[in-house]
DNA sequence: CGAGTTTGACCTGCGC
DNA sequence: GCGCAGGTCAAACTCG
């Protein structure tokens, strides 16, 4: 796996309140590089649509990308944090990324490999739990997990011949955040309105750069 | 009536 | 081997 270095840039502008539908959001591929699918992955789920959470829409951590590593939380492959740009972040809860980034490069290094199941999770300050990302996901369990008063949530992508999976579950030490964890690649653009999909050549897979018409992004 | 949700049961991996 | 916890299945149910 190499050249990893494709590092997601995610930029976020908050909505003006009650007018969630004017919110633009476009996610940025920071790399040449798509030999590795974490960073489009990334941006083909996350890419937030234009629905009334978008106020609400904050994503202040990003947790971790499995990649095979187990317990690394924060990291890509080649342990280097994604990039997250987010204006509400830096109001807000942003900044635990970069403090955790070393110490999990760290932990990286000594993991052995083993097969990488492509998962990132991040935390958003929402007051509901289903972000809507674009995808059509329908709901397949409900588990109580331990250490947590909140219940977790299962998901899987509703498009057929895609087995994305989400997990969702309120954080247990902040309730007003919600902890979103997607494992898999979509292998389809999202059925919402896309105005910028591209496909990685090398891998096949989509990935979102932009939920808007250029000329909205003003 | 079809799609989605709920929820208890079942399966599996892991630590002891 | 056993028990626990997380993840998935599937039947029943709800809703549009």
């Amino acid at each position: 796996m190499a050249a990893v270095g494709a590092r997601p840039v995610l930029y976020h502008h908050p909505a003006p309140a009650g007018d969630a539908a004017s919110m633009s959001s476009y996610f940025s591929h920071g790399g040449s590089s798509t030999t590795t699918s974490s960073a489009s992955s990334f941006s083909a789920a996350l890419a937030p649509t234009t629905t009334a959470l978008a106020e609400q829409f904050d994503i202040s951590e990003f947790l971790f990308d499995d990649a095979g590593v187990a317990g690394a939380p924060g990291v890509f492959a080649d342990g280097a944090p994604p990039v997250v740009v987010s204006d509400a972040a830096a109001a807000g809860g942003g900044g635990a990324i970069s403090a955790a980034a070393g110490s999990v490069a760290a932990a990286a290094e000594a993991v052995p490999e083993r097969p990488r199941t492509e998962r990132i999770a991040f935390r958003t300050r929402s007051e509901i739990e289903i972000l809507d990302d674009g995808y059509k996901w329908r709901k397949y369990g409900k588990k109580s997990v331990k250490n947590s008063p909140n219940p977790r949530n299962y998901y899987r992508c509703s498009t057929e011949g895609c087995n994305v999976k989400k997990r969702v579950e309120r954080d247990k030490d902040d309730p007003s955040y919600v902890v979103t964890t997607y494992e898999g690649t979509h292998n389809h653009v999202s059925p919402s309105t896309v105005y910028y999909a591209s496909q990685d050549a090398a891998s096949g897979r989509f990935f979102v750069a932009g939920t808007q018409p250029p000329g909205s992004l003003n």
